[in-house]
DNA sequence: GTCTATAGTAAGATAGAC
DNA sequence: GTCTATCTTACTATAGAC
């Protein structure tokens, strides 16, 4: 009795918990069509629980409204390549690769590539459009991370050294935006190789 | 007679004109306020109005909307800043200057000067909080002058191309950004120096 | 040209059955 | 957890008197 109870239990939330799951993922698919196709205004919100099969309570009570819909979105996003950046650099570390110029190359290449990979998705952010707030929230994650960089290439917290940072975020992300436009691998590869060349040429390591 | 009329009627219209404009003006300046104060999408229509001692029926007179508002408040912002670095460049010119980056270099370091003179207004535009398609016009604009300059500076339409100028875009938007938070003259000073050296460093005439 | 008062609209948010 | 139907609310936009 007892087994058969808990068996069925398990089985139960089991399915609950992937049906659930299954919703959450839809909705974020459905979300990132409609929003790559409309931008985050125009998009209305029923429009992505009709594409997802799913309703508006659902939509509620996983995310909680459509700006909380968008960030998720971009958090998944967030979260892939921050994991590709990280694994790049590891793997050139192991390799022996010690230099912080040339680790943080080996992340920033990792980043452009997966903004080839989701253009989409990059399209998205860079234009502008999304929830109130949003722009200073991405901006301030991506300098988060090129501060974390930027310390390790010997910038401090004077004026100077956040222009530093801000033009290495503003040099990294431009060059995103640009392939995330491109059609062709091709060019969206000779624009990862030039953005590298100028970073070089920059030389964060010496501006002080 | 008809010569008292004419003036009467002369009169009447200079009258008539001088107060659309006052209103216009005060309009104008009570956006300014409320949209530095709160960002475009928390700012309401009737707080504009209110604090420029209009009405809501005159706000839709003259410019149509709250979005065309916001849109013309930035348009007077970009007209001086283009006002302010071409008399800067015709300036260098006369003074003998020929050499296509440092006429470049003379209109950024006015337009950063620009930016920290009116730092409320930068803010505001970098915030990413303006109406829908309003980041797309900003960039559009921003790109178009510094297309026109790298031009000069040797730049086709390939996509490295395509990148250096947006890197240039970049670069001189984050400094814009940087300058206007600054609260001291002095940093403010120091990045717009700082920016002239890395542009220099970049050495957009030999990037090809 | 200016203003007040009002209408329209539309979308996000919620309540409550299943 | 999911869904449908309804609500609310806040804002833009207009109509029409002065």
């Amino acid at each position: 009795m007892t087994r058969k109870a808990v068996r069925t239990t398990a089985r139960d939330s089991a399915w609950q918990w992937n049906r659930s799951e299954q919703t959450r993922r839809a909705l974020l698919d459905a979300a990132r069509e409609i929003f790559c196709e409309q931008g985050f205004t125009d998009s209305a919100i029923v429009a992505v629980v009709r594409r997802a099969g799913s309703s508006v309570g659902s939509l509620y009570h996983h995310f909680g409204g459509k700006t909380e819909l968008f960030v998720a979105l971009w958090e998944d996003y967030e979260d892939a390549r921050e994991r590709d950046a990280s694994e790049a650099v590891a793997q050139a570390k192991e390799a022996g690769e010690t230099d912080p110029l040339e680790l943080f190359l080996v992340g920033t290449r990792s980043f452009l590539d997966g903004c080839w990979r989701r253009r989409d998705l990059v399209r998205l952010w860079m234009d502008g459009d999304g929830p109130p707030g949003f722009e200073l929230m991405r901006r301030g994650r991506g300098r988060e991370w090129i501060r974390r960089n930027a310390v390790l290439l010997g910038a401090g917290g004077e004026p100077v050294d956040r222009l530093v940072v801000g033009v290495l975020t503003s040099v990294i992300g431009e060059a995103g935006r640009e392939i995330g436009t491109c059609s062709r691998k091709r060019d969206a590869d000779a624009i990862r190789d030039a953005t590298v060349v100028l970073i070089r040429r920059l030389d964060p390591l010496h501006v002080r």
